[in-house]
DNA sequence: GACTAATCGAGACGGTACGTCGGGTCTTACG
DNA sequence: CGTAAGACCCGACGTACCGTCTCGATTAGTC
């Protein structure tokens, strides 16, 4: 992770408590399953982690950065095993997805965030960096092992690739976003599929099946 | 609309004020401009609308009803003309939806309450009410012109066809406001074309444009 | 006393409780005895008076303000009656002014705010007004009696005389200040006494006694 | 001075800088008067001492401490030079007093920790020892001298004449503090005759002249 | 000349209070 | 009744100092 507020500390003077960091970003988590994002205090947060105040404020500027990190660490774990076809790894990176979305802290925390980046540009740099460009590289993974396989045709235009790549993250993480938060459904497996399913063969093939 | 807390005024004494809900609405949106939700004041829209906050909490339970009430507004205006094929019909709705979601004071609110309905049921069902399930019937619209026109297969299973709709709606809106509001990137008449191809062909054909 | 900010409120809106001023000066006064001037905290004061805290703040300006009505109440009891010669008058007056001196709310509070004072031109100018000033009327009382009753020439020059009245305020409150805050010492009626006698005879004839 | 924390420094280690302690005081009273006691922290003491802050706190308990010791060294200079009568004596030790009183640093300082003083009986003491006693010296001298020219009658009871010490010590000290600091009025040459000729004549005398 | 022990600077730490702000409620007088 | 005005209680905010602590780096005096 290694974000915050991120002066590297030139020399002199007791150093940053390490274990400090952890156990913030914990009651952070801790609070927003249970408070949500709205009700959380950083006192409270501050409380919970048995630090004061103060520690906490010279980490982070503010609500919005520190639930951004505690967050973000939820999505390291997402991972992209090779399932043998691309529909398959679909499938399977949109329950992993899903699974964290799942999650209380992930459900209040990220919506909200995202929301305050809308009039906040830092705030939105700091979410692509330690969220969401993290995740891009399961999309680029994803094309390339199905394009080994045949599945899908090798690319020519490197500028034309990126741009699907950028199109695909949307769709796939906007759609499971959307139905998870928005719709408030669960993703399934059944769901997934029918959703691999129309990604992969577009909605005129899909609609048959 | 037909929201706000709604009781049906029994008889007797002063009737409210018809203009107030207006003047409330607008300023509401004026501010969520201005100053975006999390700076949004109750206070200070009352003020803005030359009103008393009493009014105000008279009509509205709090900001998030209010600022619903605000931003469903903003999505009457939504509409789905025949443009004579599927795809130009989704780029138009798409295209529609982001002109919309690029407006601040949908941006600024939107994502807010819907963050908000997470932990909040009655919250949900109203913007689901207000907002969402009026944009489903794009969805319905949409295809049965297309179906009309043979682009698509007519549905056999009723709940099946819910169930795609649902996901088509998912899809379309999910991966708009992703693109618009996390990724940053404009919306823009190519953007949507590409988008729309994916929708219809599926990743396989649509790769090789 | 009606010091305070003393905004005279114009029409319309809910009236400022009359209670919770009282309320809050007998709280502050109850700190005092208590905590003493440095620990009295301002939440804690309104803690003990029912009170919010903004409605302190919303009366007074600060800790300093609010103490000096707190203190002022307090010297509003002191008379001096006629007591039939001018050195009885005089320690009569004294042993007055020394009996609220030895209250541990007066104690606390007063010297601090002189002490604050030193910096603040207003908080000075509002303590001259609600306590200082006011005590000065028992000097002038108390020479007009003795002229009458021959003990003190009548006066010719009225400006000579009212510096001669401040120097004797001066000379009785400050010793009798000195005496019981700085030096500590009881202000019993023998000291009253001999303290007397000096003010009225002076020294020479004093140190004969 | 010999106050401070004062343990005796065993053996072995690093002395104490001697340099820092002059540093502190100096600084100390360059913030008393630039800022005032109620504004002045030991942060920035230290700050402007070149000094870190456990330097500080080796050496004193606290601000009161600090400030009381810093003050202390201002009234060194007090003395009583023979000026030939008692009340031209009089008149040389008031003025004398005035003018440390009128220093910025000693205003706010002194009266600050006067008003801590009452409720902490250390601080009193150290007060006492370090400022009050050590002037209480020349009342002593001044009345020696009067005797000596026969301007007062000589002593018999021992334990009287400390009361008659204490009491035109607190007259004096008390009415030129009072005088300088809660009247806000200057102590000048003026001033301090009639203050003398009061002290010396007593009313009845001096409110004929 | 290395050891030892207390000092020094720097600055993070757990606390407590600050004074302000916004949320919602309530109490007036007026319409 | 509705309304404008504004005071009320409450709780969180982000900041400032307090006095303590933990660092690595100096210094003496003692071995």
């Amino acid at each position: 992770m290694q974000s915050r507020t991120s002066a590297p500390r030139a020399t002199g003077g007791r150093p940053r408590s390490a274990t400090a960091d952890a156990a913030i970003l914990a009651a952070t988590r801790a609070a927003l399953v249970e408070l949500g994002w709205s009700k959380l205090t950083l006192g409270d947060v501050a409380t919970r982690a048995g630090v004061a105040k103060t520690t906490l404020y010279r980490r982070w500027a503010g609500k919005n950065e520190l639930v951004v990190d505690a967050v973000a660490e939820l999505f390291d774990e997402l991972e992209i095993p090779d399932r043998g076809s691309l529909a398959a790894d679909v499938e399977g990176v949109v329950l992993q997805f899903a699974a964290i979305l799942a999650r209380p802290e992930a459900k209040s925390g990220l919506m909200a965030v995202i929301a305050e980046s809308v009039r906040d540009d830092a705030l939105r740099a700091r979410i692509r960096t330690s969220i969401v460009d993290r995740q891009k590289r399961l999309v680029l993974e994803g094309r390339a092992r199905a394009q080994v396989r045949g599945e899908l045709p090798p690319e020519t235009d490197p500028e034309e690739s990126a741009r699907t790549t950028d199109l695909i993250f949307d769709v796939i993480a906007g759609t499971v976003v959307h139905r998870a938060l928005v719709s408030a459904e669960p993703v399934d497996p059944d769901w997934a599929r029918a959703f691999a399913k129309l990604l992969l063969n577009g909605l005129t093939a899909s609609a048959t099946a």
